[in-house]
DNA sequence: TGCCAGTAAAG
DNA sequence: CTGCCTACTGGCA
């Protein structure tokens, strides 16, 4: 039978992969298809076959043969045997006992997930419409109607059933705290006289609905587990899977790591099977990016869309990465797990240099313009080809100075070639013995241009400073994943300004979402560990960033502008007399072509402010400022309302002055210091109202990010005192989660009284009014000082 | 007052 | 999928 399907959901279940199809009527489909695990083993012929028959004899292997694959590093096609697993639930042991042959023979494909593994073999990908073909639930063929990186997006319509709490989260389900339920724009608390008719009702209304998409708030940690425990043990069943057949279900996951020199969190994940459940409060992509933003990233990431729902954008970049690679032919190398040691600081000082900074005169500036780069380093990765096997390559060695003698040209890279066709069981290459992704044909890039980016091969191959020497042969594994990424963002992104506000939306987020794939992309080439990482390619692209911010100041300079300010990939220019907006796309286009990367007009700003340091006002610091455009938008950047550890009540008050100042539509100085008695008066009603000492609680709390445990905590600062109280309670944060906590008394009263932490906020009676004026009279000053208030006495 | 632990921001 | 630099605050001796 042939339908067309949505490819909705998948897991793997015994030894073959489930999928879920929503049909253009409204049906939901489950298919199931055979695909066998495929690790490759390299080495010499003679070994890896006895290695491979000791595998079968343990009965871990059902079959295995010879085969090709690419290596990653130079290129080159090697003998490899392919081992088919019997069961994918002998890869553990599998994995365990190849990791122990260390060195012996190198172990591909061996670690990756088993469903993503499966949308890189068959070149499939979620959440877009096929055409099937099945017969008894078995998927017989299967071909896309759209392409991956189309620019349009279109999703059926999804029966959503929302979940949440009626009280703060961290009061636990059915002590203290309800459920609620939301569908078809219906809002209601679920009422039982206890857990099992909780679970029960539950259980009606998803019955009732059978949605595609449980959206829900603290659904992960805080609502599936207890339900699900509770549906065990008072025997009462609660459909939350569509998937017939038992599967399995823990909690686990929860994690506390280190990125980007802080502590995150991570809950554990209640994915559902058959259908998606999304837990928006334990979701990046979701937060950043709304439903639009996650269906792009598992489509993209040819990733399963609840899997990407948890994901980093670095899993993201990575599962792409490798979805590139395994379309390519490239063997892919085992990432082993081991955590990356402490960086000497002699490689912090050769590594770090980071990019590239002008210090701005603080104080007001008129007609300012404001130039960016378009997505610097994932642009100059593109164009000047930076990839952990392009950075000194064996195969270009000999054209510069440095690096080894030649010892191997490969052929150059196949030119990309649109995908075309699509998987019919049995074919050969679907999933027979044949090397995954060797049927499509060699660099099967899906992806249009760059986009904003010159094509590659650039002039310039080798990178500034350290002079590393880039491949001119083969183009990069991360060139060609960023590439496409780079057009279908660039794309986006001139859809949403050319559609009304409202259908822009999805377009903005889908963006976005791309921004932080292709931001993590770059860090993770300088993390060791990273599966693409390479230390000497990050360096390369520093080094790149800040030769073309230089170049980018010469030409400004010479085209008579004065440069106030850099940052990495903007700049901050103007010139005494008035400059046309032609003259400054000009200045962009002049400057996109010699650096290789696009410059746009940020815009004009009537008036920014760069602030001064606080520690010492005569210098000026990098990173805060802000600003009114032409056009009466603000820019605002690293004041208080920027940050998350200001209170509600400061950051509207910050914002209200700020507000104020873009809307009076003051262009001069003149007419910005006749502001200033208007500012000053706001400013004193929100003194007022602190001092009156009728806020909210809510609208003074401070949260932040718990760096450690309660117990390690060695000065008692606000936060270590609210999780501790919290802690007393029986509420246990983990480091990385996020305290809430309002100033009681005094810094130097007992210390049980200085702070009161969020969810006990109702009991609280009084609050230090005058720690909040301080913080009030910094986020006043902030905005004020430039405009020349007078320190209050 | 100075030191340092702790935390957050822009890119 | 564990990657900074810098600015700043607040506790404490």
């Amino acid at each position: 039978m042939e339908t067309t399907g949505w490819l909705f959901d998948l897991y793997p279940r015994q030894d073959r992969m489930v999928l879920w199809f929503l049909t253009a009527a409204g049906e939901c489909r489950r298919l199931e298809d055979g695909f066998p695990y495929c690790v490759y083993l390299g080495g010499a012929p003679v070994r890896l076959r006895a290695l491979a028959g000791e595998a079968r004899r343990r009965g871990w292997v059902r079959r295995f043969w010879p085969a090709r694959g690419r290596d990653l590093w130079t290129g080159r096609e090697l003998p490899v045997m392919a081992l088919e697993l019997a069961s994918y639930a002998h890869l553990p042991r599998l994995r365990a006992w190849l990791g122990k042959l260390s060195g012996e023979a190198p172990v591909y494909n061996c670690d990756l997930d088993i469903a993503a593994y499966y949308l890189y073999t068959r070149g499939l990908w979620p959440c877009a419409w096929y055409d099937l073909e099945e017969r008894a639930g078995r998927l017989q063929a299967i071909s896309p109607r759209e392409e991956q990186f189309a620019l349009e997006l279109s999703v059926p319509p999804l029966t959503t059933l929302h979940l949440g709490l009626t009280r703060d989260p961290l009061i636990p389900l059915g002590a203290g705290n309800g459920l609620s339920l939301g569908w078809e724009g219906r809002e209601l608390e679920l009422t039982a006289p206890d857990a099992a008719g909780l679970v029960a009702e539950l259980g009606r209304w998803l019955r009732r609905a059978d949605p595609d998409l449980v959206l829900s708030d603290w659904g992960d940690e805080e609502i599936i587990p207890p339900l699900t425990r509770w549906s065990r043990d008072y025997g009462v069943p609660l459909p939350l899977d569509r998937e017939p057949h038992p599967v399995p279900r823990e909690f686990r996951g929860a994690r506390s790591y280190f990125s980007y020199g802080r502590i995150v969190y991570q809950g554990s994940a209640a994915p559902f099977y058959g259908r998606w459940h999304v837990d928006q409060r334990n979701s990046f992509f979701f937060r950043e990016a709304g439903l639009p933003g996650l269906v792009q990233v598992a489509r993209l990431g040819q990733m399963p869309l609840q899997q990407a729902a948890r994901a980093s954008p670095g899993t993201l970049i990575t599962s792409m990465q490798l979805a590139r690679a395994a379309a390519d032919g490239i063997l892919i190398p085992w990432r082993k797990g081991e955590p990356e040691r402490f960086k000497t600081a002699a490689e912090l000082l050769v590594i770090d240099k980071g990019g590239l900074t002008f210090m701005p005169p603080a104080g007001v500036h008129f007609s300012v313009a404001e130039l960016d780069f378009a997505s610097m380093y994932p642009a100059i990765m593109a164009r000047h080809n930076i990839s952990p096997e392009t950075v000194d390559c064996g195969c270009c060695a000999g054209e510069g100075a440095r690096g080894p003698r030649p010892t191997y040209n490969p052929p150059p890279h196949p030119l990309p070639q649109p995908l075309k066709g699509g998987y019919v069981a049995g074919r050969v290459g679907a999933a027979g013995p044949d090397f995954p992704g060797s049927h499509k044909g060699l660099g099967g890039g899906r992806g249009g241009r760059g986009g904003s980016v010159a094509p590659w091969p650039s002039p310039h191959n080798l990178a500034p400073e350290a002079g590393y020497r880039l491949c001119r042969k083969r183009e990069g594994l991360v060139p060609r994943t960023l590439r496409p990424i780079l057009a279908l963002r660039e794309g986006l992104k001139a859809r949403a300004r050319e559609v009304p506000a409202a259908e822009a939306v999805q377009y903005k987020e889908r963006q976005n979402a791309l921004k932080w794939m292709l931001v993590t992309c770059f860090g993770y080439l300088g993390y060791k560990n990273a599966r693409f990482g390479r230390i000497e390619a990050h360096e390369a692209v520093t080094a790149y960033g800040r030769d073309k911010l230089l170049l980018a100041k010469e030409i400004c300079e010479g085209e008579g502008f004065q440069v106030l300010h850099g940052l990495t990939d903007c700049l901050w220019v103007k010139k005494d007399e008035e400059v046309a907006n032609a003259e400054l796309e000009e200045l962009c286009r002049r400057i996109s072509a010699a650096s290789g990367v696009k410059l746009a007009l940020e815009g004009i700003y009537r008036w920014i402010v760069f602030l001064a340091s606080r520690q010492d006002p005569k210098r000026p610091v990098a990173t805060r400022y802000f600003g009114v455009f032409e056009d009466g938008s603000l820019k605002v950047r690293g004041l208080a309302c920027r940050r998350r550890d200001t209170p509600p009540f400061v950051r509207r008050a910050q914002e209200a002055l700020l507000k104020r100042l873009a809307d009076s539509g003051a262009t001069t100085p003149a007419e910005l210091a006749a502001l200033r008695p208007e500012l000053e008066e706001l400013a004193e009603t929100f003194r007022g109202r602190l001092k009156e000492g009728d806020l909210k609680p809510e609208d003074l709390v401070i949260t932040r990010v718990l760096s450690q445990t309660v117990a390690d905590y060695k000065v008692d600062t606000p936060a270590a005192l609210a999780a501790r109280q919290l802690k007393n309670a029986g509420i246990h944060l983990q480091p990385g989660e996020k305290v809430r906590y309002v100033h009681r008394e005094p810094k130097r009263s007992p210390k049980e009284l200085r702070v009161q932490a969020s969810p006990f906020l109702e009991a609280l009676e009084d609050y230090d009014a005058k720690l909040y004026l301080e913080l009030l009279e910094r986020a006043m000053e902030e905005v004020l000082v430039p405009f020349g208030k007078q320190e209050v006495g």
